[in-house]
RNA sequence: CGGGGUGUAGCGCAGCUUGGUAGCGCGGCUGGUUUGGGACCAGUAGGUCGUAGGUUCGAAUCCUAUCACCCCGACCA
């Protein structure tokens, strides 16, 4: 990739309209731009990050034999009447009429829509358990959105759903997902926590949530020293007590924020019974089935992973969700063709080892290239003008290092270039 | 929905109190000199001052309405 065709839309100002520091260079380093209140137009950089994550996502998901689906954003009113949702989901559900007046809503979570799926589909034991997930774009009429993709109206989310013939397959089951995601979270280099919590909205006998831990989350967690604990609803409930300080001297534990970025339910059957999503069993007796759901706020983890990975300069990547593992700086290319050649040269060569680099062949000073690429957060920058090509080596600029350094241009192999 | 705040050039802002026909920084474009941490000089383009109405000889400025956006709260993955 090169700068020639790959836009970097950087900006000097903070924007007068952003709070949170993730917001804030999230719109400097120009990952995304805000269409209205809430919705947000996610630009090259910034979708490559989303990239990276759904990468891991889908990764950690099909090792549990989760299958990857796609389901309409708009979903039909007559579902959700099923389900009883259509009364019980407040104005967060966006509703609307089509042209024959046939009533809609803006799907902010499928259980309704998959359970529908499921029940044209399954009849007999055989096919469970089933496991699907799909990652798309939800709507969710916040009463009030902030913190940029935060807090969105519009968001990406991955959810999963699982279908089980007994209460215990499904425990199996959401134990394997509550594993998948603390992989998730770790390969995103991380640091987060897994807490009980409320099902709330969504439903069922027993949840999990998975938080990213920084100060500017939104959500209170009562955490013992290894960081384990519960969310705060559950915490008054437990200590029957709704004054916070006194839940921390009754607890033990301390208070820290954190940014919800993972939900684990077990179901049950919420929705398969009233919906009659139905099986077979082994005895021919015809059961409900037992469901589970998850998950994961993509667009949010991008926030989240700023929140808790900056310095004054920009972002800092964890390396694994880095829109690039390189930038490669070209300097003086003008003068001297020489320096071109090399800078291609080595470009050539780290495209082949198979390092994500991206060519800085813009016709910029060092210290305007610098700033964007430290701004962007890119672990490594690598410096190529007259010096290094009269020396046949590079230099080398880490993200989380203070100085410059030479290598030589073998460097170009190391494995710390690769994720 | 309640409370608070902001809308002026692509971005960040000043001007408004005390009405006289719009300015600064950054960015853009052209030319030149530069070039290893956000260069300099010269020139240049770009604004129905959120929108609508009112007051006035005259409105960015005063009045009314309205819309958008941000913050706090209630709510929520």
């Amino acid at each position: 990739m090169k700068t020639s065709n790959f836009p970097i839309f950087t900006v000097k100002s903070d924007p007068s309209d952003a709070e949170v520091v993730s917001h804030k260079l999230m719109i400097k380093s120009g990952m995304i731009r805000k269409l209205s209140s809430g919705q947000y137009t996610w630009l090259p950089l910034g979708l490559r990050v989303i990239d990276k994550i759904q990468d891991i996502v889908r990764n950690e998901l099909n090792r549990i034999d989760c299958r990857e689906i796609l389901m309409p954003l708009i979903q039909p009113n007559e579902l959700w009447k099923e389900s009883g949702r259509w009364s019980e989901y407040g104005p967060e559900l966006l509703r609307f009429k089509d042209r024959h007046e046939r009533e809609f809503c803006f799907g902010p979570t499928f259980e309704e829509v998959i359970t529908d799926l499921l029940r044209q589909d399954l009849s007999s034991y055989k096919q469970l358990p089933i496991n699907l997930f799909q990652i798309s774009t939800k709507f969710r009429d916040e009463i009030r959105p902030r913190f940029g993709v935060m807090r969105s109206r519009e968001f990406i989310m991955k959810d999963a759903y699982s279908f089980h013939a007994s209460a215990s397959c499904l425990d199996i089951s959401y134990s394997k997902y509550m594993k998948a995601y603390k992989n998730i979270f770790n390969s995103l280099m991380l640091d987060f926590t897994m807490v009980d919590a409320d099902s709330g909205n969504i439903g069922g006998s027993e949840s999990h949530e998975f938080h990213v831990i920084a100060n500017t989350g939104e959500d209170d967690l009562l955490l013992d020293d290894s960081n384990n604990g519960m969310n705060i609803e559950i915490a008054k409930e437990k200590y029957q007590e709704e004054n916070l300080e006194k839940i921390v001297g009754k607890s033990g534990m301390t208070l820290k924020k954190g940014i919800e970025v993972g939900h684990i339910f077990k179901l049950g059957t919420k929705y398969s019974k009233p919906m009659n999503l139905r099986f077979t069993d082994e005895n021919s007796k015809i059961n409900d089935v037992f469901m589970g759901c998850y998950g994961i706020g993509i667009s949010r983890v991008v926030a989240a992973a700023i929140e808790q990975n900056y310095d004054d300069k920009g972002i800092i990547w964890p390396k694994t969700m880095s829109p690039f593992q390189v930038a490669l700086i070209e300097l003086d290319s003008k003068k001297n063709t020489g320096i071109r050649e090399y800078t291609e040269n080595i470009y050539k060569a780290l495209k082949n080892n198979g390092v994500d680099v991206i060519h800085d062949n813009r016709d910029l000073k060092l210290g305007n290239k610098l700033a964007d690429w430290e701004l962007i957060g890119i672990p490594n920058i690598l410096i190529i003008g007259q010096k290094e090509t009269e020396n046949k080596n590079i230099t080398l600029k880490r993200r989380d290092e203070e100085e410059k350094r030479e290598v030589a241009s073998e460097f170009i192999n190391d494995s710390s270039l690769t994720v």
